[in-house]
DNA sequence: GACAGGCTCAAAATACTGGG
DNA sequence: CCCAGTATTTTGAGCCTGTC
């Protein structure tokens, strides 16, 4: 089935408000399960070909969707997770959007009570254990996903500071935490700012001394949380800490000590994070005396979740070596499924900018006939296979340009000396090129710079 | 001449260590 | 907790060769 896309939409819905929808279980869903169409208003814009469940075991299920005319179903894999799931006739299930094409699963028998479910690995197809920790239990119950909401609120908001809008049109894989650095050092050194210091002092308030926060099961050095149970523990049962995104937190992030000693965890060295949409993040751990840091690994984790200077993060121990990360941003929202800075620029109200990148142009693009465009700019754009693009200059006119990539390069190539030819472009001027719409950048090329400055 | 592709090397970014 | 410094990795500029 071809992927029906919004193009507006990646924007998770309101976590105070998010839509639900229930179906009460007849032979006929067993094999495919309807959505209802009145629900379909809330998916506009995300992809159709594939939904993600998460299941009463904790586990995510990708299943795909089935449209036919106006009607969208579940349908491969929902089988399975049925049969996984021992879903009867009569079986009241609860399904939860998170946005994303993300739904929490929960299931009420014929005795109106919620299923309960062991929580082991599960081996069907569908079900989401393909990562590399494919084998662990993971302990995340239904009861404890549809929970951690209020678990997390319960805190107080860290601040009420509003964010700096977003610089999307980045040189050189910049980060927002990393801008923030780079500002916070050029204000001052060592002292941080008066913000910063507010945050602090705050962050104190909104997490409990790690101390109080971190509840562990008794004794044990790691959780072995087997069974999901109407008693189970919940996650805030969970043993967990907190610990507020800083502007160093780009290169690292310090775990308490004790709290990976008791758990085990500086044994391990490499550890898994996994954020609420299920993607796993594997980390190293670094001991040191009075601390056990996050290195090789952690600022994937904080680029691609959008983690910045404010946030708050809860680290739940789910499985023997792997955190589940629960994110709350400076407003004290909690951030499910962040998946683009586009999208919490959305979430927020920020406006949004075309993505742009600029160069100068160098004797070598004259000469040699093509044009550099920053690899960072590519990946964070889907710019990533040899396609044609569209120049368009100031006066309207669209060029057709070859975009390729090679050897991790990408250039203007075919058709750029010709476009240079035209715009009688020279050594030292700055081209902008913003990014418009799909293979089409506007071009604006300012004057020569001061005499190629030396 | 235009285009495709490869190589080297310096600069920048990132990962990690040390220590106040 | 946080900054400074160093080591390592990644990226892009520049140039070259081969093919059409």
């Amino acid at each position: 089935m071809a992927p029906l896309k919004n193009p507006n939409a990646n924007a998770s819905p309101s976590l105070t408000k998010r839509p639900q929808f229930f179906r009460v279980l007849i032979p006929n869903p067993f094999v495919k399960l309807p959505i209802p169409q009145n629900f379909m208003k809330h998916l506009d814009g995300d992809q159709y070909s594939k939904a993600t469940l998460l299941s009463p075991h904790g586990k995510f299920w990708h299943i795909d969707l089935h449209q036919e005319g106006n009607d969208l179903y579940l349908d491969g894999g929902w089988s399975d997770f049925a049969k996984e799931h021992d879903l009867c006739t009569g079986d009241f299930v609860v399904f939860r959007y998170e946005g994303n094409m993300v739904f929490t699963v929960k299931v009420f028998d014929v005795t109106c009570c919620l299923k309960e479910y062991e929580l082991a690995s599960c081996k069907s197809p569908g079900c989401s254990s393909t990562s590399n920790e494919s084998s662990e239990v993971e302990s995340l119950t239904l009861s404890q996903s549809s929970e951690h909401k209020d678990e997390v609120q319960c805190n107080s908001t860290p601040s009420s500071k509003k964010r700096k809008s977003i610089e999307i049109s980045r040189k050189r894989t910049t980060s927002p935490v990393t801008a923030s650095i780079k500002k916070t050092q050029k204000t001052s050194s060592r002292s941080a700012t008066p913000t910063i210091k507010k945050t602090k002092r705050i962050t104190h308030v909104s997490s409990t001394p790690i101390k109080r926060i971190e509840k562990t099961t008794p004794s044990s050095p790691t959780p072995p949380i087997k069974k999901a149970h109407k008693n189970s523990p919940s996650l805030t049962s969970l043993p967990h800490f907190e610990k507020i995104v800083r502007p160093y937190s780009s290169k690292y992030m310090s775990f308490p000590k004790k709290f990976c000693i008791r758990h085990g965890l500086i044994s391990r060295k490499g550890i898994t994070l996994k954020n609420l949409k299920g993607k796993s993040y594997d980390v190293l751990l670094y001991d040191r005396a009075t601390e056990v840091r996050v290195g090789k690994g952690w600022r994937d984790f904080t680029l691609e979740n959008g983690l910045r200077d404010g946030d708050a993060c809860i680290f739940k121990l789910v499985a023997k070596s792997t955190l589940l990360v629960c994110l709350k941003d400076v407003l004290g929202e909690i951030e499910a499924h962040k998946d683009s800075r586009e999208e919490i620029a959305c979430n927020s109200g920020r406006v949004i900018e075309y993505p742009q990148f600029e160069n100068i142009v160098r004797p070598f693009n004259l000469k040699l006939g093509y044009f550099t465009i920053p690899r960072s700019f590519c990946l964070e754009n889907g710019l990533v296979k040899k396609q044609h693009i569209i120049l368009e200059d100031s006066d309207g006119k669209k060029w057709q340009i070859q975009f390729l990539i090679r050897n991790e390069r990408a250039k203007f190539q075919k058709g750029w000396s010709k476009f240079s030819k035209a715009h009688d472009l020279k050594v030292g001027k700055k081209c902008i090129f913003t990014l418009v719409k799909e293979n089409t950048f506007r071009v604006i090329i300012e004057k020569k710079q001061a005499e190629n400055d030396a």
